[in-house]
DNA sequence: TTGGGGATCCCCCTAAATGGGGATATTCCT
DNA sequence: AGGAATATCCCCATTTAGGGGGATCCCCAA
């Protein structure tokens, strides 16, 4: 249904109802024009593909796939994509790697309804869109060690609640070598035990609970 | 704004961007008004004396005081409120609590949009309006024991981090103690160790994160 | 008033987690 | 080829957590 002269916005998000509203909200304004929706990161992929549509408002945290691996991909098939990345604050590494898979502006769900318009112009015209109050530190920020991947998949995996055994059994590794991956864990995030390390995670997006 | 022959509507949700969303898809609606929002449960409790609104749209989980709290607290003052409530699936203890507290309905944010308008229907005619597939359920349920006051307190505590040492010194009792609370704890919510405590208690929506 | 639940305290014991020191192989980048 | 980073494994030691018993005290409701 896209008419000329607009923009057209593909909304991806998991929650229904959020998209109904979305969709209610931006189908108010004359230049906006929805043209599909998709409830996960891989229907986002391929809606993507058959829609081609100027923009896509993305939340964050989906089932299935993310709004940072659908981002990332998208991006690396269209360099071009202008993604708006929609989400609760979870902490800078959110919005920090957000942006590094391709994204090209960040809102949080919080923030003034009336944003997100001219949030989605900027996107659309090829500017970054940055909450204000995080624009500051993401610059001069970044004293954290990164985690590896094989870190974060055990921290990840620490939110059930597992032993280290456990913990090793599921992972086909031994014991020690859980112990030495939580040993660094515990050293770059400056934390003194696995529950914090799980708090510490989930405040900055680092991890997620299970749905 | 309330207009002759509309139900007057209360949004409660603390993402902005989801009550433009919300209030842009029921102004779609000539039945419904939107006549008010609030942004947490305090608020939407001295919003609902200002306007004494038909309906109440409330979102779960929100800061300062949730959407439970306040749903308790408006039905104390006024029992023939109608309240509808909007939320993730976070498991069936929190839509039990919802409905002992006082909401007519229960929605969820990952049903479709089509739904939340005959819920609401539903909810201002007095009736409830309980998502089909957990109406079964509720019924021969409740196993989980309930956490006591101080427990719910010693389990907030517990994403810090601490230790139960520290946890005892900031608590002003022994570590005697907090072990004695924590296995009840552990007991209750049949877990195994303090960190699937902290988790289990973030999804269920017993405790949560720090700001 | 008698009971029960909750909060507080105590002991003992085992299993688990943590902190210190390592070693080796692979992969990736220069 | 050399070096850095990562993942994997191992030893040691101490601290902490968790499970099993308990015991008071207090308050509130039957």
């Amino acid at each position: 249904m896209k008419k000329k002269n607009t923009i057209s916005i593909l909304i991806v998000d998991d929650h229904s109802i959020v998209r109904a509203g979305l969709k209610a909200l931006l189908d108010t304004e004359e230049d906006f024009c929805v043209v599909g929706e998709a409830e996960n990161g891989l229907k986002a992929i391929q809606s993507y593909e058959c829609l081609r549509p100027d923009l896509v408002l993305m939340d964050q945290r989906m089932p299935v796939k993310d709004g940072r691996e659908a981002t990332r991909e998208i991006c690396r098939l269209h360099p071009a994509a202008r993604i708006l990345m929609l989400s609760t604050y979870q902490g800078d590494e959110e919005i920090n790697s957000s942006l590094e898979a391709g994204a090209m502006g960040y809102v949080f769900k919080n923030s003034p309804g009336e944003d997100l318009l001219p949030a989605l112009w900027a996107v659309f015209k090829g500017e970054h869109w940055i909450p204000r109050e995080v624009g500051s530190r993401l610059a001069g920020r970044s004293t954290l060690e990164k985690l590896t991947d094989r870190e974060v998949d055990v921290l990840q995996r620490l939110v059930s609640g597992d032993s280290n055994k456990e913990l090793a059994d599921k992972m086909e590794i031994t014991e020690h070598t859980v112990k030495a991956h939580l040993k660094s864990i515990l050293g770059k995030m400056q934390v003194r035990d696995r529950t914090e390390a799980v708090t510490v995670g989930l405040r900055r997006g680092i991890i997620r609970l299970p749905e």
